[in-house]
Order: structure tokens, then sequence, then C-alpha cells
DNA sequence: CCGGTTTGAGTTTTT
DNA sequence: CTCAAACCGG
């Protein structure tokens, strides 16, 4: 097999390829299919089959050598071929859910380096999450054989504008060494600019302010550059004034916040075209994913590099318009809408061929996406026809506690035929959705997994010994000595804080050094003077340590010098100890890096929690996070007017927004590869209040071909025209008959015996959380298995009073003992029945 | 400086 | 309703 990949040189960073771009047609020649004849027939040495793909001639002599095309084309079908071969001129895939997006992408990668037509350093792929760059890594490491360390850019816009800065910084105004900063800073350092400006806080609150800059930097606006109204709709008028301020203060500390890591690279190429062109000599190919998903910011950074004077605009994205869901938060469809306008010439490929559901699902989703307007228009097909299939299921429910009933009930049912807990998943519109899905798996002992919400390195714990961290190797990071000071507590509170702030803002020093003046005055009172003196004392000895220590033991020396550990070993809370595990967590992580400078760069971008493959768990999270994913099925619930679509988009969003919550709906229904149960409820309780609610209008869109209504909840009302509301809750049926219909019979039969099959064979309940880190009911991290502790058969170990610990629910006491259930008082959560597996003794 | 109490807000989330 | 942040009193 004649790849061509041993004689690539992959580690050679700077150089040209030796057969550099004679083959790169102008643009618009490639758009004949006799150009693509010719540019076969010039192939210098092409591996056989190579280079094809365009005129039906070609794609012919391709079918005929196929036996010896390469192995990383075979199996490609003739639509994801041809996007991988089209290496010329700007090209966008409109790649439909499950139509294989990744392996297009991973594959023109490889193909473009099979060819010799790029080192691997000249090609640019840029994705949205660290999680995307990885997984492209990954799959281009296998399909060539290990050599993505020779790929530097790839990885997510923002680490790419990373790399661009540290390299120029000095062209933006800062040094290579400049911190960045994540939201929580950005909202503190936003809030001493508003107090500074003597505005009241709480009117004018920084979260929202740091919003609005959010906002217009995904827009590329600069502070001279915002609307006028926008200006004025904040802090009396002065919303650029505080904008400039930030900026300026950004700059003072050598900061970047988010969107500086896009607009400085912007503003650097404006400003310095001598650079542009490096880069564009250097990108020969550029690939972006989840183009659909692109905000301004990215459109203009892409442009920039993509308008190469000279040569081809090698520029391939991929995306779908249909699965654009983050509209709200800056993404433009128009993007990827007027992609053929942008691009002059561009080839656009659609990929409709779809590998993952069933045709139920995809019939279902396709007439449902139908209703949008503003789209690009591709239709999903499968071959893969079984007449065994299960068709798109809708479900009704009396309230949200019925309906997670009776999910739990169907997740059991498929549990008992060998389905696995991995394969399925709860996607829901709203978080506080999950809770009544996680109080109910609780009581039922079924392993889930909650994925989405705060990350790892937001936990507090893992900020507070990231500040400290940043202290050591960045002594004039000002927001993390603001935040540690204190931490643990050294009797340094506000009033000393603030002295010290004012002390270094005068004369313009970062607080540290500014401490390490002040204890030599005698401005501050002899107790704080002497715990501030311990500060800078301990913080002078660590940055002594950093070059001669192991980064590990420094971070480790330093989490226990500061008191920090002991804070949390004192700490009786329920969730301490496991803060101190993710304190070890952190430390073990660093192994990897070579030194904790690089290391702070890569928890600020790419760190996240990882989750436990060998735990089977339902999974449970928001359609937003599931964007890309997967499980053979797929629960939607909460399919109601006023939460999806959700109250507030049709309320402000117009038809724009209605379109992105059917979009939404779309990509929820398409994660499901074999079962797909869509679920509303007649009454949701919502801020506390009870509300009876409408069916959502999306279930009216659903084609009844592919959709059946499960009979065995409702017996009342069928689908059809009309809707699914009128059928069952204008009967006025009494609350308790619902429990009388088949399903809920059923489900009571089960019952007994799943909890008891439940706890006499199984090993337990686990719960595991992928990024939620904080305290309260949305809980601690926990990760692993518990091991239930009793059967159904023996008498309860606790009695009424045992002070008892709950994985979810923490510290609580026993009021009722009956058999292995127990009934619990919890300090937090309030009275709970649970089984006593799943507490021990607090 | 700490802890209990009041108050207000309550889609979606990545970097 | 339920949480987190702000507030106030010891």
């Amino acid at each position: 097999m004649t790849s061509g990949f041993d004689d690539i040189p992959f580690f050679d960073e700077e150089p040209l390829p030796r057969n550099p771009g004679p083959r790169n047609p102008a643009p618009g020649q490639q758009a004949s299919p006799a150009a693509g004849q010719t540019k076969e027939g010039d192939a210098k040495a092409p591996p056989p089959g190579l280079g094809a793909g365009l005129g039906i001639a070609a794609r012919a002599m391709a079918a005929r050598d196929q036996h010896r095309a390469p192995d990383y084309l075979a199996g490609l079908n003739p639509e994801q071929r041809e996007a991988v071969e089209s290496l010329d001129g700007p090209v966008l895939v409109l790649a439909g859910a499950g139509t294989g997006k990744t392996r297009v992408l991973t594959t023109r990668i490889a193909h473009i380096l099979a060819t010799n037509r790029a080192f691997p350093s000249q090609i640019l792929a840029v994705t949205f999450t660290n999680k995307a760059a990885r997984e492209m890594k990954e799959r281009v490491g296998h399909l060539v054989g290990g050599a993505v360390e020779g790929m530097p850019w790839l990885g997510t816009f923002h680490s790419i504008g990373v790399k661009l800065l540290r390299r120029h910084a000095e062209l933006v105004g800062l040094t290579s060494d400049f911190t960045i900063l994540d939201t929580d800073d950005v909202v503190r350092l936003i809030k001493q600019l508003i107090q500074a400006e003597g505005l009241d806080d709480k009117r004018w609150p920084a979260k929202q302010f740091a919003a609005m800059i959010d906002g217009w930097k995904n827009k590329g606006l600069d502070p001279a550059q915002i609307p006028e109204g926008d200006a004025r709709a904040f802090a009396n008028g002065r919303g650029r004034e505080l904008y400039t301020a930030y900026q300026n203060r950004l700059k003072s500390l050598n900061a970047c916040d988010f969107g500086d890591l896009l607009l400085h690279p912007i503003r650097m190429f404006r400003a310095n075209p001598d650079v542009l062109k490096d880069y564009h000599q250097r990108f020969r190919y550029i690939l972006v994913d989840e183009y659909q998903d692109t905000n301004t910011a990215q459109y203009m950074w892409l442009r920039l590099l993509a308008q190469r004077a000279a040569g081809p605009v090698n520029v391939c994205c991929v995306g779908d318009d249909d699965q654009s869901i983050y509209g709200w938060r800056g993404a433009e469809v128009d993007n990827i809408l007027r992609f053929e306008k942008d691009f002059p010439g561009a080839k656009v490929i659609k990929l409709e061929r779809n590998y993952r559901s069933t045709e139920h699902i995809l019939g279902a989703a396709g007439f449902l996406i139908a209703h949008n307007e503003g789209r690009l228009g591709k239709t999903l097909f499968t071959d893969r026809v079984d007449p065994n299939d299960e068709k798109v299921v809708v479900h009704a429910a009396w309230d949200s506690e019925e309906e997670a009933r009776a999910v739990g009930e169907e997740i059991e049912q498929l549990q008992r035929k060998q389905h696995k807990l991995n394969d399925m998943a709860i996607l829901v519109r709203a978080s506080f959705q999950m809770r009544e899905f996680e109080d109910r798996f609780v009581t039922l002992g079924l392993n889930y997994r909650v994925i989405g919400g705060p990350r790892f390195y937001e936990r507090l714990e893992i900020r507070d010994a990231m500040a400290y961290f940043r202290m050591v190797c960045q002594p004039a990071d000002d927001l993390a000595f603001e935040r540690i000071v204190n931490t643990p507590k050294r009797g340094l509170g506000d009033t000393t804080v603030r002295t010290l702030h004012d002390y270094a803002r005068a004369r313009d020093i970062p607080m540290l050094a500014a401490a390490s003046e002040i204890i030599e005055t005698d401005e501050l009172k002899p107790k704080a003077r002497k715990a501030l003196f311990d500060v800078v004392t301990d913080f002078r000895r660590w940055q002594d340590l950093l070059e001669t220590t192991p980064h590990t033991e420094l971070a480790e020396q330093i989490l226990d010098d500061s008191g920090y550990t002991a804070m949390w070993q004192n700490d009786k809370s329920a969730e301490a100890p496991g803060r101190l595990e993710n304190l070890k967590e952190l430390i073990r992580s660093m192994e990897a890096f070579e030194s904790m400078r690089s290391f702070l760069e890569h928890v600020s971008l790419v760190m996240d929690a990882e989750t436990n493959e060998n735990l089977d768990a339902v999974s449970i999270m928001t359609l937003h996070s599931a964007k890309g994913l997967e499980f053979e099925t797929v629960f939607l619930p909460g399919w109601e007017e006023g939460l999806f679509p959700h109250q507030r988009a049709l309320d402000e969003g117009g038809r724009a927004a209605l379109e992105e919550e059917r979009r939404l709906a779309y990509v929820g229904i398409t994660r499901a590869k074999r079962r797909c149960h869509l679920w509303f409820v007649s009454n949701r309780r919502i801020h506390g209040l009870w509300q009876s609610t409408m069916p959502s209008r999306f279930l009216d869109e659903l084609p009844p071909a592919h959709v059946e209504v499960a009979e065995a909840e409702t017996s009342y009302g069928g689908y059809g025209r009309g809707g699914y509301g009128q059928s069952r809750f204008d009967k006025q049926e009494p609350f308790a008959n619902s429990y009388s219909t088949p399903g809920w019979k059923r489900a009571q039969a089960n019952k007994t015996d799943a909890t008891r099959d439940n706890w006499g064979s199984r090993s337990g309940h686990a719960v595991e959380r992928i990024g939620y880190g904080e305290s309260g009911p949305r809980g601690q991290t926990i990760e692993g298995q518990l091991v239930a502790k009793s059967t159904s058969n023996e008498p309860s170990k606790f009695t009424v009073g045992d002070r008892v610990f709950h994985i979810k629910f923490g510290n609580g006491n026993v009021a009722v003992v009956e058999g292995n259930k127990l009934t619990i008082d919890f300090d937090r959560a309030g009275q709970k029945r649970v089984l006593d597996g799943f507490v021990e003794r607090a």
C-alpha cells in the first residue's frame, strides 16, 4: 500500500514542502469537471485513485482503481470522498447529524499529508471545544500513525489565538507571559471598576456588564465601535468608558479575557500585514469544524487568515445549519448560509447519508426541521431500514414526578433486556429538569451521570489552588492575590485588602510588591502587618523554589505551607473530603506537564473533567451539551409550550429564536440511534408554583407516519389534529386515575421486584458528576461507586436517630426505618426516603 | 470576621 | 420553591 506517509517530514516546522503548490489551480477552475480530470493527469506521481472525485469520469477511474486506493479512503461514500479529495479552493461541507463529519475532516487532513501537499505544520484546523480538538488529534493520529505532534495548529479558536499571541504579544501591547482571565476573574475585575467609578454595583451588576462585553467581543467590537445605544444602556450611559477602562486595566495587568484571545490576533494582523503574510504562507490548508457556530469575531479571524494574496483559498468549513443552537451567545448562522458569497467559487458538498439512526428517527427529525425557513435544506436518509424499528414515541404524564418515574421505569425495563445504561440518555431543555430524574434514580438505585455545569477548574478549591500557583509564577497577578490573600483566614479582611489595594494603585505596582513595602511602614495594624509579612515571606520562598524544586512537589508544598490543605482538613462539611480529593487530582494532573507555567496555561484553556468509562450509567444532560453525542436510546422530557420552546425564546427572539428552539429539538431527536421517546406533562412546577401546561407545538410538527403515541400511559386521546392537550386533561381526570393506567400498574408490579433485584444482585448505586462542582443540591463531585451495604432481606443496621451521610443529600438524621427503607431528615435537602444502602454513618 | 437571616432571581454554555 | 449572594448583628 503506497499511502505515502513514510516520506513525510512530520516534525519539520518551517520550510515549505518539497513539492509545494503548482497543483493549486485558480479558484473556480475546479468547479469544472474537466479541470478535475486535467488535474488528475498533471499530478506528480499521485497515489492511485487520488485527486479524483470531481468529474464522472474521474470518479469512475477512482472506482476502477479503488482496490489500490489508500486504506484511509476505503469505506467513504462518494460525497464523503469528494469532500476529502476536493483540496483546492473553498469547500463547504454541509454535514447532517450522523453523516460522518468528523471522519471527513480527519480523513481530509490525512489525505493532505499523504499526498505531500503540505507539512503538518502548514495545516490550520480549528474546532470549538477542546474535546473536539482532542478527538480530531486522536483520529488523525490514528490515520497517519502517531504524527500529530507535528500538527501544531490543530486546536480551538482560543488555543490557537493564545499561540499566536504568545509569539507576537508585544504587537498588541502585552508581554508573552500574559495571563488568561476566566469569567470569574473578569467579573471581579469589573466589579472593582464599577465601584471605582463611584457607581452602585447593585444597580449595575458586574455580571451583566461582563456579559455585555462578551457580546461586543463576539461581534469583534472595540470600545470605540460599540453601538451608541449599547453604550448608553449601562452605568448611567457610561458603558463605553467602562469598557475602555476595562481594556486598560487588562493591559496593565498584562492579561487577556477569552474574547481578547480572538480580538488581539485580529488587531495584530490588521496592523501588521507582514506578519499576516507570514501566516498566509504558512497555512496552506485551513479546516474549520462546526462552522455554523462561528461568531462574527471568529469569522473575521478566519477571513484574515484565509484571504491569501497568492494561490487559492484552501479553506474547508464543515457544519450543519440545522444544528446551530448557539445563536444566543453570538454564533451567526448567517456565516454558514452565505459561505458561497464569502468564498466565490466555493464547492458545496452535502452529506445526507446518515449512519446513526433508524428511518423513523430521521423521518421525525427531518419533518420537524422542515418547518424552519432559514435553512440550506438537507434531508437525511438511511438504507438500513428494519421493519422492527420502533417509531418515535410520544408519552404524556400528569406531572414531572410521574414523568421521571415512568422514564425510570422504562430504563429499568431496557436494562432487564440487557441494554447498557451507557447507551441511554435523558436530554433536557433546562437544567432544573434534571433534578426530578436525579431524585428518582437515587431512590431506584439507578446509576447516572450528570454532564455539564462548572468545570473541574471552576471549582472553588481548584481556583484557590490555582491562584496560589499563579501568584508564584506571576507575582503581578493581582486578581489571584486578592483571591487568596485571606484564604485560609489570616485576619486580612476587607479593610486591610482595601488599604493595600489603594496603596498599590497609587504607586502603580502589583499588590504583592505593595505588600512587601507596606509591611515596612506602620500603615497597618500590627496584627495585619504580621499576617501580611508571613504571606509575603511565603511567596518569596516559593518563588525561589520555582526553579529548583520539581513543580508537583512545589505545588504540594505551597498548599500545605499556606495552610490551605489544613483548612479543608478541618472543615467538617460533607464536601470537604471531595475537595481534598480534587486537590490531589489537581497535583496528579500536573505531572503530565513540564513546569508549573505550562500547566497554568493548559488549565485555563483546556482542562475538563473526564467521565468514568467503566461505570455503566444513564447520562443526564441538557440538549445543548448533547450536541455531537449519540445514544441507542434517548429520552426527551419536557416538551411543553413555555419550556420547549422556551418562553423567553418565544417572548424575545421572534421567529429566529423559535427556529433555534426547533433546531434544538432536531439535535435532540437526532442523538438517538434506535429509540427516541418524547415526553410532555400537563402540570409542571415553575418557580415554586404549579402551572398547567400545553404540549409543545413541536409535537404537532412531527410526521404521524414515524411517530406513535404511547397508549399504555395515556389511554386518553391520541395523536393527531388538535394536539395532545385536550384529549387527556379536559376530561378532568382525577390525579389518582392516572395511577390506574396499564403503564402505572405495570410500574407498580415491577417496582418491588426491580428494587429487590437491584439490591440483591448489583453492586450498588453510583452517581457521577461531570462538571458540577459546588455544594448544594447540584451536589458535590461524586465519582466512582458506592457499594450497597445491605439487601432487603436483612434488617437495616440503622435505627431512628442515627446520624447518617448520603452521597447526594449530605448529612441527616434517620426519622423512620421500614426494613431497608429509611426516611431521613437531611440538614439541607429536607426529608427524603432512601434505601439504606445509599447512606453511611456520619 | 463569622454566621445566621433576608432578599432577589431563577434557559441554554464554551473558551 | 430553592439557591446563592448580600446584609446585618454579635
